[in-house]
DNA sequence: ATGAAAGCGCTAACAA
DNA sequence: TTGTTAGCGCTTTCAT
């Protein structure tokens, strides 16, 4: 009956009926009479409206009227009707999938941020498609372009230090790739940046280390390629320059973020006849290595030397002594960048977005004391 | 000129020539006057084939002519052909989209799986689609299923401990969705499991406490509800079995896999008049939790006290001491799982695939010795 | 070995 | 407000 006869290959069939009487009440069960996944045409005969009005429905147009609308999302939901997205993508240019790409070495802080930006992204049906890379590859600018082309992707999140790669981001722009970068300070338009002030966690350790009384004070640096080293350290010195101490040169090392660099520093810094009487590690890692030559040296922290990393990894609070360290919200700043991608994709016209910024905070534990 | 006339809407423009004479050569630079990105259409009119026959080379179907792939092949290189991963999706029931399914607490063990997984699916084309879970969630295998089939996953990878749920692998089963569970005891069939034995490791450990002089030896179990507690578990008193050491039941303590379950049963077992020389801890975690407490009660580690882990977190290397521990190598079991999903997905009427195993194996460092 | 035509399930342009 | 008609770019019958 009805459309029966003109049914194309595929087409689902329904035992009872094929067109429901605008007036009749729409039958139960009826996934039980579908063979197989219902489509947007099947909506449509069922409700007895065209495709077109189906898709309105899904998209949220206003341009249904209500008692359409309901009837329609009724029988959707009797079906259980979801729409393809490879169908809706092909048609429409999209893929319903964000990226992430990074190139991070800290485990803790990407799976955090992929937390946060699933969070976000499953609330708004879109899916992640995750790429680690290498910082150093010659190719890397067209290897994320090619990334993002192949499935299409919707946007893409960077995290630092990737996200600090000028043509990286010049490429993504070229491709109209919409983009979010996770940087330690404003080198992208506010719309395309998710900030973290670690300058700020920096200059709360050096005002505390002041504050227990030590003046001669060690510090191990971050690698100059970091974007956060720089801020870190900036924030470093302006937080000692606040507290009026000096910071003696000779007690500056530079590390690579790596244990085995914090250890080596940390030979270097302890080994001097006026060795300090606190050290700041720009992360955990390196932080974790001053612990051990510490140790080694027979110096107890922290009533000899007090140690103070950075990051709040998971190595921080089960050292021993915990470490006092600096915290940034993690997962938090993945869920901003994703929200903030997202907003410009379902609502392209909206004026362009405010800065987003999360800071760090200093987590005082049990590494830091009074200076001897 | 030629196909000039009936050219549809949106159809790349050519400014020389439409269709290229079976003996001309292909011109040079034809990418410079494609308007948007070449569509298979654009091939096959340049190379003078048909739709079919492209798709055809594409697929590396045997049924072309040698020539004919050849032509074709050349034209797609020289105006950068790549198929739209969407349409060719729609068309055949696929994503080229591979899902990694996990519940675990551990960042590191996700990260370097997502890395192994990375390798193998990158050279065979797929991407991967990342979601966490709650393994405690009544609704968890429906929206396992769900996940899958809304991007049409082609296959996915179930980390423990949710690999470890029958419901979840009966729903995907159910959905028709290929799956690889990562295992510690063979649950399912071979060509659905990698298996790590975990219990390898853990009769290593004994072995090795065994053979350092140890009889009193503390034991921290793993929670029950992971099936790897049972199985380091197994293997832990089987090691202990073949030195022919006793075990005593009030030195067994049962742990939560946390930091601080670890620390409040050594403190159970090391304030016993008749403390342990050696403790084994079932993971890094509780095994940082087992040194902190000796170094409140003022036992030295190793010489007092031998403490091993299990995982070789970063912990394990960066404590102090550096701990003894065992290690799995986790990245090859997230490429082994892909290639093995990857090989059924690409390749259907293959036998069943065999076994995959890897084996846990002791790393000593500095937190065992010789019983006091 | 190759091709024509009809889909895959959806959106978009244009009518009505 | 709603429907009609073409697509999106590919694969798949089924011919030839």
């Amino acid at each position: 009956m009805g459309l029966g006869v003109g049914r194309k290959r595929g087409e689902a069939v329904l035992e009872m009926a094929d067109v429901i009487p605008e007036d009749a009440p729409i039958p139960d069960d009826l996934s039980w009479t579908l063979k197989r996944r219902p489509t947007i045409n099947d909506v449509a005969r069922l409700s007895g409206v065209s495709k077109k009005t189906v898709s309105r429905v899904i998209n949220q147009s206003p341009l249904v009227r209500g008692d359409t609308r309901e009837r329609v999302q009724k029988v959707i939901d009797k079906i259980g009707f979801e729409p393809d997205l490879q169908a809706r993508g092909l048609a429409s240019q999209r893929s319903f999938l964000l990226g992430l790409v990074y190139d991070n070495p800290n485990a803790q802080y990407v799976v955090k941020i992929q937390e946060g930006v699933l969070e976000a992204s499953r609330r708004a049906g879109y899916e992640l498609v995750v790429h680690p890379c290498d910082r150093t590859s010659p190719g890397l600018a067209a290897e994320v372009r090619h990334f993002v082309e192949r499935q299409k992707l919707d946007g893409v999140i960077l995290l630092p230090p990737v996200s600090e790669n000028e043509q990286v981001a010049a490429e993504l722009a070229e491709a109209d790739c919409r983009y979010v970068r996770v940087l330690a300070a404003p080198i992208d338009r506010s719309s395309n940046t998710v900030l973290y002030y670690d300058w700020e966690g920096a200059a709360e350790v050096a005002e505390h280390l002041a504050d227990l009384g030590h003046r001669k004070i060690g510090y191990i640096a971050g690698p100059r390629s970091f974007r956060s080293a720089h801020e870190r350290d900036r924030g470093f010195r302006q937080g000692l320059a606040r507290r009026r101490v000096g910071l003696d040169p000779a007690l500056v090392e530079e590390g690579a973020y790596t244990f085995e660099s914090g250890e080596a520093a940390a030979e270097k810094l302890l080994s001097r006849p006026d060795r300090p009487t606190a050290i700041f590690a720009c992360n955990d890692e390196m932080a974790a290595g001053v612990l051990k030559v510490a140790y080694r040296m027979g110096l107890r922290v922290p009533e000899e030397l007090s140690v103070v990393g950075f990051d709040d990894s998971p190595l921080a609070s089960r050292l021993w002594p915990s470490l006092t360290t600096v915290r940034l919200p993690i997962k938090e700043m993945g869920q901003m960048a994703a929200e903030k991608l997202i907003q410009r994709i379902v609502n392209p016209g909206t004026p362009p977005a405010t800065d987003s910024i999360v800071v760090a905070r200093l987590v005082i534990r049990e590494s830091t004391a009074r200076a001897p």
